[in-house]
RNA sequence: GCCGGCGUAGCUCAGUCGGUAGAGCAGCCGCCUUGUAAGCGGCAGGUCGACGGUUCGAAUCCGCCCGCCGGCUCCA
């Protein structure tokens, strides 16, 4: 008896019967069978290629891709942390007896495992338990996978009758899962599964698989414990802590010495500690989770707010301000006190409640009432550039990304239900050009739908889902659907965008609300002389202007395009005698600033250091400082009427002066982008 | 909020066995007048996160609180 495979060159291959994916590989050439790690199968009935392990056999029909272990090949890595992840748990197993796992995936860029330890461990048991993973990899146990019966895999993990202890021992996070799955498949209507265990050595597992044939394929110094941290059983936090550990590995030892690296360059882009070197924020234990704004943070935050106001009135948006704190009932009537209250702040005056606001649409919905519109005001488009207190949970705070107050580009456009669609339209290419303007081209959308808590009826929901997903698909947007994640008033469509390094950030968001003109009861007279209800847009396109500088620092690693940057010419002279023709230099950059009117007559930022340091001594500093451009003037500049120009840190030789300021303007003038960041 | 770790000068960090603190950088003063990433010298700077306890004596040991860092999203 024979099998047929094809394999994806479209090329057929002939194998023995009950011929495994090894024998494929083998079969096709020695090497390849050394490289095997699992098999890409496709059965000639079913469409979707499965991985399985390479002591899988093979049907005649198959479809194989043999994998190998390869970064480029993000399955092979899976199969790799994996594996990673069941050697650490029989490592720690060895170490803690008592112990007992939960669960051990592979994530992006590695790999955990979650125990309950009979003690607590600290980050130097790392080194411990990897020097026992180094034993188990040199035992080089095969992975060796078992299909049981229910009752044999509930034996297994210990839940046996009159309470036999498995080979495993009692783990009843192993027998909480295999009940899960018999019950949901249960629920299902499906036959009850048989369950698939991996052992390796003295160590069993339950794992749908695959794995590396053996232990000892896990490569010398191709991986590293990193850290420990608590995770709740199932990420419910009603349930036990248990204690993660994290690990990462990659197919070669250069490979993940790259990666630490990387990690090593992040921590040295990490946006607090440029918010501290660069001088442009701080947090004080007076406030967690406020930041403070220092000079040269604001220039950064008025070089953003100069460029959005002006982005947004030519595309005819109005813009309001609205309080910070008003009285609790209106946001009873707005639907926040029921759905919103455990993140709002609660304070009183002359003995009335009121509520620190934790969104500006209701304020802004009382300007909108503040009057009677007609539908000829229709569409408005009103934007607030509106500070918001949110109480999020002490342990989340981080830096600018996760703050109690922040400040919302925010902005509600009021229409008809015609205009509804043609202005989300608006609102997303608004979005994308803003941010490319900052430099971010890579966005991902989301489609969020209505979540358990919300408010309005299902025909309201219903409609405002359509109007966005019709958007999305009218304009050929690729997205995905992230059911029950809208806000409590509607659906939204939410941007991510991809920063240098490759993480996404959720920025901007668009939300379609019917419910909110109702809950506060606004209108328009139509041309019918009637009152209708029109329909808002709550839109942000930074989100967070904190959170977005955070990002803009971590992207562009502080040397931010020159627009943006908080000093942007730096100018040196070598001795005192230089000093004045420093400062006509300097004098030159504000007056043509001035002459060209730039974004309001806004200032560019000019320095001169004519302190007593060396020259090299004033370089570094600005260097460090990540001024754009460092301009350095002694006696032969001073006679030709050149600067000496360093541009982040090139030297590009001498200029004539008013080139080099012309140059400079255009460049902040048409916000000009780094050509890599 | 929960789990783990951490908290010494503005920053980065030493500080042994419990005997009340030290460096570099930054700051200030002076000298140097500088040619593309740290010139030289001096001075000053600390309730050792807060409070309570143990002790003859606490930065050090214990308790509690505050703050910071990592994680709690990735599911056999």
């Amino acid at each position: 008896m024979t099998l047929h495979v094809t394999l994806p060159d479209g090329s057929p291959l002939e194998l023995d019967d009950g011929a495994t994916v090894y024998d494929a590989a083998a079969a096709i050439g020695p090497r390849l069978a050394k490289a095997a790690i699992a098999g890409r199968v496709t059965g000639a009935s079913d469409g979707d290629p499965k991985l399985v392990d390479v002591t899988a056999p093979l049907h005649d029909g198959d479809t194989l891709a043999i994998v190998t272990l390869k970064a480029d090949d993000p399955e092979s890595l899976e199969v790799l942390r994996h594996t990673a992840s069941h050697v650490m748990a029989q490592a720690v197993l060895r170490l803690w007896p008592g112990a007992k796992y939960s669960i051990g995936p592979a994530i992006e860029n590695g790999f955990y495992y979650d125990f309950q330890l009979p003690e607590p461990i600290v980050e130097s048991d790392l080194a411990r338990i990897e020097a026992e993973m180094q034993k188990i990899v040199a035992e080089d146990h095969a992975t060796v996978r078992a299909e049981l019966p229910v009752d044999e895999a509930l034996a297994t993990f210990g839940k046996g009758p009159a309470g036999a202890a498995g080979p495993a021992g009692p783990q009843p996070f192993k027998v909480e899962l295999i009940e899960d799955l018999v019950s949901a498949a249960e629920a299902a209507g499906e036959p009850v599964p048989t369950i698939s265990v991996y052992s390796q050595g003295e160590f069993t597992d339950l794992c749908r698989g695959p794995h590396l044939p053996s232990t000892g394929r896990l490569g010398k110094g191709t991986y590293k414990l990193t850290s420990i941290a608590g995770a709740y059983w199932r990420g419910d936090e009603r349930n036990a802590m248990l204690t993660r550990i994290y690990g990462t590995i990659f197919p070669s030892k250069e490979e993940l010495a790259a990666y630490l690296e990387a990690l090593e360059m992040a921590r040295q882009r990490d946006h607090r500690r440029l918010g501290r070197d660069l001088d442009l924020f701080s947090f004080h234990d007076e406030g967690p989770g406020f930041p403070f704004f220092h000079p040269k943070g604001m220039r950064l935050w008025n070089a953003m707010i100069d460029f959005w106001r002006a982005e947004h009135v030519a595309a005819g948006y109005d813009e309001v301000r609205t309080p910070q704190i008003l009285r609790r009932e209106l946001w009873e009537r707005s639907g926040h006190w029921d759905n919103y209250k455990d993140n709002m702040y609660f304070t009183q005056i002359d003995g009335n409640p009121y509520a620190v606001k934790p969104m500006n649409c209701p304020g802004g919905l009382l300007v909108y009432k503040s009057r009677r519109r007609s539908y000829r005001d229709l569409p408005m488009r009103v934007a607030e550039v509106g500070q918001v207190h949110r109480h999020e949970m002490s342990g989340v705070l981080h830096g600018l990304f996760r703050v109690r107050y922040f400040t919302q580009d925010d902005a509600h456009i009021y229409c008809t239900p015609d205009q509804l669609e043609d202005e989300v339209r608006g609102v997303l290419h608004f979005m994308l050009h803003i941010y490319a303007a900052f430099g971010f081209s890579d966005v991902k959308i989301e489609l969020s739908t209505r979540p358990e808590k919300s408010i309005g009826s299902d025909e309201m929901w219903e409609r405002a889902e359509g109007v966005l997903a019709r958007v999305l698909e009218s304009e050929e947007i690729a997205y995905q659907l992230n059911p029950g994640d809208g806000a409590f008033y509607g659906p939204k469509i939410d941007f991510h965008i991809r920063d240098v390094m490759g993480r996404t950030w959720q920025c901007g968001t668009i939300q379609a609300d019917f419910a909110m003109p109702e809950r506060l009861d606004i209108s328009y007279t139509g041309a019918d002389n009637e009152e209708h209800r029109p329909v808002m847009i709550h839109r942000a396109l930074l989100g967070s202007i904190e959170r977005f500088m955070g990002i803009l620092l971590e992207h562009y690693g502080g040397n931010l395009p020159t627009w943006l940057a908080p000093v942007q010419v730096l100018v040196l002279p070598i001795a005192d005698r230089h000093a004045a023709y420093a400062r006509d230099v300097a004098r030159l950059f504000c007056g043509a600033a001035e002459a060209v009117g730039m974004s309001g007559g806004a200032p560019v930022w000019v320095e001169v250091d004519d302190s007593s340091e060396s020259l090299g001594k004033r370089i570094r500093e600005g260097q460090l400082q990540k001024v754009p451009y460092i301009l350095v003037v002694g006696d032969r500049e001073q006679k030709d009427r050149t600067v000496s120009v360093r541009e982040r840190g090139v030297d590009k030789g001498d200029a004539p002066l008013e080139c080099v300021v012309t140059d400079v303007m255009d460049e902040i003038r048409e916000r000009r982008l780094l050509a890599a960041p």
